[in-house]
DNA sequence: CATTTTTGTCCGCTATAATGTACATGTGAT
DNA sequence: ATCACATGTACATTATAGCGGACAAAAATG
């Protein structure tokens, strides 16, 4: 079950895998692209891309927007998104515990996930300080840069940690070389006592909580995080822990719940 | 720029369109389903479906859910989504809007667009009558089964939308035949008065209000409705349209807004 | 103007993706 | 036990999808 990597210097590419390198890639601009730009930027045949392009285009999947013939992620993915969000259904609750943690906390409270080999903020409530600490929704960050990412890797042996997350992420922003070994040793921690704290290692003022909100196998499926100002997450630690592990209790319940069943 | 129908029997399907076929044809049943049943249902070879949904949950565009190998749309799609979600952002003054004509009217308020060539229901806001009128949202309904499809076509050349609206679509629920040349003719009026509402075609109690919300092209994107009981619906006609047209332009104005541009 | 770059279309070649078929296993009915 | 059916895998065949490269219009550049 293990992704075979490319290894051979590549012969032809899947449309499908085409067709969602672009999608991504659109995402990550989070812009409206012509379909040249998109050849050149991820390095794909043009001829491929203006094919797959159209293809998308017929489906729905791409829409025109933006003029020039510019193109961006379309409306059924918006509905097929929200049929995943329908289905496991976490939003309803998601948001009620990250308000509760706001409420009780007044700190940045954050929702995470694994987006592929990714870690992303999928919803997030901003605190209720004069200097907010906020993060971008829907980013791709390097997972060894997140206190979360320690826990939504737990479930995985240690080779295959090391397999999944990309070579490069150990790389830290300030050009550090975060040592894997000592990453593994984290996860592990993190893994026995159901939660990671750290101060940050992305800048140097922030504090950061992360407990799991465990699904359907048991294994982290997304984590709930604090983000606070150094002092105040150190001075209320045991608090703010309490309060993190009560929210994620909360949303363990309901993982899929089919309609009809 | 018009597509061909696909007037062959069929030779060999596209990976690409076999794929989105799978993930519309879940969306549609809203539960996971094993690849054979996907295979059976849609009519497509045994070990196409397979393949397919290996790449998909390869990708993260299908997951694992339910168990015994039932599979279902996944996480990345809830991403795409978010992206498209998040740049046209319509979300957050639609529900203000809907919030609003809830208020206003204490009636059914719903926000629809096309999915395809079907009529859909964005999102809705259930009215504050002991017996509420509620819908179910992301259902794909027949353009000419509804009243915002009267709008939501109104862009088009007649015979556009003769094409574009599949034929078994003008059967209505009680077996009745609409005439396409009246639906025509309904299309017309809606565009010319910039509203359409009926006693709705797919019950014998409800009226129905729908007014255009306009896009970048400056044809209805989207439409804002609400759904009453007849006589509420007739009698406060006037008034229910006026809150309709005011919520409508309150949402005219943020339609795409790139970034960064 | 001439020249270069960007953008979109078209077309032939061939690696390969979609398919049909056969096979293997599990499950339940008779 | 035997049969029927559902489910997943493996493989050879061949229609075609992905690719490269040619062409041309349009836009930018000099």
């Amino acid at each position: 079950m293990d992704a075979i990597q490319d290894e051979a210097v590549s012969k032809r590419a899947r449309g499908l895998d085409r067709a969602f390198e672009i999608l991504d890639f659109l995402r990550q601009k989070r812009q409206a692209l012509k379909p040249n730009e998109i050849a050149a930027q991820i390095g794909a045949p043009r001829s491929s891309v203006y094919e797959l392009v159209n293809l998308l285009l017929s489906n729905g999947i791409l829409e025109f927007t933006g003029g020039e013939g510019r193109v961006y992620l379309g409306r059924k993915l918006y509905f097929l998104g929200a049929a995943y969000e329908n289905h496991f259904d976490f939003t309803r609750e998601c948001e009620a515990a990250l308000e509760q943690l706001a409420d009780e906390t007044r700190e940045t409270a954050q929702f995470c996930m694994l987006d592929g080999n990714k870690y992303t903020v999928v919803r997030m409530r901003e605190g209720a300080r004069p200097f907010r600490i906020s993060t971008d929704i829907g980013q791709s960050v390097p997972i060894p840069w997140t206190a979360s990412g320690r826990l939504l890797v737990a479930h995985l042996p240690d080779q295959e940690i090391l397999n999944f997350i990309p070579q490069q992420d150990f790389r830290l922003p300030n050009g550090e070389w975060l040592d894997p070994q000592s990453f593994i040793a984290e996860v592990r921690q993190a893994e026995r006592e159901g939660l990671f704290t750290f101060n940050s290692i992305v800048d140097s003022f922030t504090h950061c909580f992360a407990v799991p909100v465990r699904g359907e196998q048991g294994h982290a499926a997304a984590t709930l995080c604090l983000v606070t100002p150094r002092d105040d997450g150190i001075a209320n630690r045991d608090r703010y822990l309490d309060c993190l592990k009560k929210a994620a209790a909360g949303l363990e319940h309901a993982p899929a719940r089919p309609r009809r069943g």
